[in-house]
Parts: C-alpha cells; structure tokens; sequence
DNA sequence: GGTAAATCCGACCATATGGTCTGTATATAG
DNA sequence: CTATATACAGACCATATGGTCGGATTTACC
C-alpha cells in the first residue's frame, strides 16, 4: 500500500482511539516507521491530513455502515433495525470501542475548528437526506403511517444512535444494545403501518 | 467567592467549551489573573483538579437539570417530556452550545483515563438508576403499560437524549428540538399505559 | 506586635508538538 | 550517463504545556 495511504489509515485509528488534539503526528509516523518529512511531503499539515482523511474514509466508512445498508425497496424500519443492530454488534465485539467515530469527531471539534466541522456536518446531512428518503419511501410504500413526520424520524433515530453508541463505551455494551434494539422496535412499531395489509 | 471554587467554574466553563486536553491551565488562570501558584497549592495536579470539577459541579448540574426534575409522584413520562424539553430550551437559547457536557467528557476520556472515567460512569449510573426508579414508580401508578421493560426504556431515553444534545451542535438546533421532541411523544404514546382511567 | 500558617506570585524546567529545512537515495527521462 | 523529479530521512526550531520551587504577602492567632 502506498505510504499516504497507510499515513491515513494508521492516522484515523488513531484519531478514533486517541481524539485528534491528543495524537500527535509522531505517534502516528512512529507506528509506521517514517519520518517528518514524508509526513509533510505528503500533507500540508495536521488538520489538511485530517480533512482529507474525512473524504477518503471516514465518509465512506459511514457510507457503508449507516448508509447503504437502507437503501432498497423493502420495509425501511427492517432495514434500519438489521443496519443498527449490524452496527453495534461490530461494537460489542470490538475489545476497545470507542463509540460513533463521527459522533465523536463532532464533539471534539464542534465550536473550535469550523473548517473540519463542516466537513463533518457534510456527512451527517447526508446521511440525514438518506436516511429520511427511505423513511418517506417507506411511507409511500404503504410500510409506514401516513401521519408519520419523517423528518423528526430521523433526526430521533440519528440521535439515539450517536448517543446509544456513546453509552455503549461506558459498561455492558452488550446489554445496551439489546434494551436499545428492544426499545427501537417499539418505536417502530407505533410509527408502522396500521394497515393489515 | 473563594479562589478554588473560582478556578473550578471557570476550568468547567472552559473544559466543557474547549475539552480537557485542549485547554491548559495557564487558559484558565489567565481568564482569573491567577498564577500557577496558586493553582498547585490548590490542587495536586490537572487530573486531581478535573475530579475535584466532577464531584462539585458536574453531579451537582446533571443532578438539577436531568434527575431532581423527573422525582415526584406525577406521571413520569409527563415529568420526562418537561426535562427533556427544558434542558434543550436552555441549549437552544444558548449561543454556544457544545452538547451535552456529560456525554462530551465520555466521548472525550473513554479508553485515555480510567480514574476520570471511573467518576463520569458514576453520574450516568445515578441518572439511570433514578430514570429506572421513576418509570418502574409510573408503572406501578398505572402510568405505564405493565409489559415495558423501564430498564431498556431509560437506556433509550439516556441515548436518545446524549445523541440529540450532539446533534443540535451542528445545524438548526430548534429544528432539531422540535423533531425530537414530536417522536419522543411518539415513543412515550407507546408505551403508556393502554388503560383509559 | 510577633509568629506561623495560609495563600499566592512568577521564574524556571523538562518535555512534547506542529512545522521547517537541508540532504539523500531511488527512479525515470532524455 | 546525466539530469531532474519523486519520496523520504532526520536534525532543528519556536512555542506550548504540566509541573516545581523559593520567595513574597496576607491572614489568623496568641
């Protein structure tokens, strides 16, 4: 692989694990045995590396992992009910998690770096549009009430997602998910069409 | 009011605005016009200090806006809803807002300082407990149906409140009170008891 | 008023960090 | 074979940070 590449990779399960003000960019040049000036032969500096790290993976990370896994013509809520559920198994059988990698990069930068926040906004809007677009799908479909506000859909499954991901770090997160899996049905079920169909 | 509990409110100020990391102690005592000094007579070091911020303010805080608002004998969905909505009014009509700072100091400390995390995981345990205690208490009041698991419902709710404190930081944080609010009440109608009394 | 404890000052230190710069080995092109 | 661009090494720099320490000042108490 080439050296820009395993820069990034190494820099963002760093950044993930660590947070970014506390990696320095020897910790991540020490990992791979490569020096300053291959660093910033390839990078402009710290927060460029860090922007670019964003584009190329963490946008596509969450593609695959949140966003993808909806998209189809089937009942939405079952879609999002395996993509969570899918999601937060690979937590609980990470030995170290550390939560929702774009939650937790918008906590540490949100009010102190606003270039990568809108980076990070960037993707949460999409997968927002996403997100909502398969719900209102879904309403058309005939899967979802027709009263259902698919707006307020997602925003509240985005949130008790970000935060269900953040608890999880805490203690048991295998139990977390369950009672949160359990919960997320119910809630599914109330926004479900009452139709017997 | 005494030089250490001024350092403490302005260190909690300024950790919840900046983060632990990013914020040094000379950024406090610069805002005091204090002298290192007279912080280390104090306190024995950062982390000393920040542990000494979570037992006197942070518990304290979580404790009067999250857990002292949902005691008492009424319905505690109505109690939660009200919580809910008047710990976001304070967010939404704050210029700065930076979530949650409960779940931002997890985000922040998870996996990098085990005796910090140690006493953070201590205040989300209370709050769980009482959230717990408080819907178990609005079953037996018949305010809830007899079938709803309150342990996965105060997780959900924990969750679900953690994550939108982190996403009204982002963009249109009235909107996204709004919209949380009106699937809160979704969830909240299904689990309520089904009783008409 | 003298003494001692409490409180605070600020110079200083070791270390770490983002970033710069010069040099060097390799590869590619003419 | 030479020249030139690519890719990397590593010494170096300015600055910042957590923490130390001797001393000055204030307060409390007899």
């Amino acid at each position: 692989m080439a050296t820009m590449q395993r820069m990034q990779t190494t820099g963002l399960e760093l950044f993930y694990a660590k947070g970014y003000y506390d990696t320095s960019i020897d910790d991540i040049l020490k990992k791979l045995h490569l020096s300053k000036g291959a660093f910033y032969y390839h990078f402009d500096s710290k927060e460029d590396f860090f922007v670019q790290i964003i584009q190329n993976l963490l946008a596509r990370k969450i593609y695959s992992t949140l966003i993808e896994p909806i998209e189809g013509h089937d009942n939405p809520l079952t879609l999002i009910t395996k993509c969570f559920d899918d999601a937060m198994e690979t937590a609980v059988h990470n030995e170290l998690d550390y939560g929702c990698i774009l939650s937790n990069f918008i906590t540490e930068f949100n009010g102190k770096n606003d270039i990568i926040m809108r980076h990070l906004n960037e993707i949460v809007t999409v997968w927002e549009v996403n997100l909502v677009t398969a719900l209102q799908k879904g309403k058309f479909n005939g899967y979802l009430d027709r009263h259902v506000d698919c707006e307020a859909a997602a925003t509240f499954l985005m949130s008790s997602y970000f935060g269900v991901r953040t608890l999880m770090t805490s203690a048991a997160p295998a139990a977390k998910k369950y009672r949160f899996m359990s919960q997320l049905r119910q809630y599914f079920k109330s926004i479900e069409s009452k139709v017997i169909s």
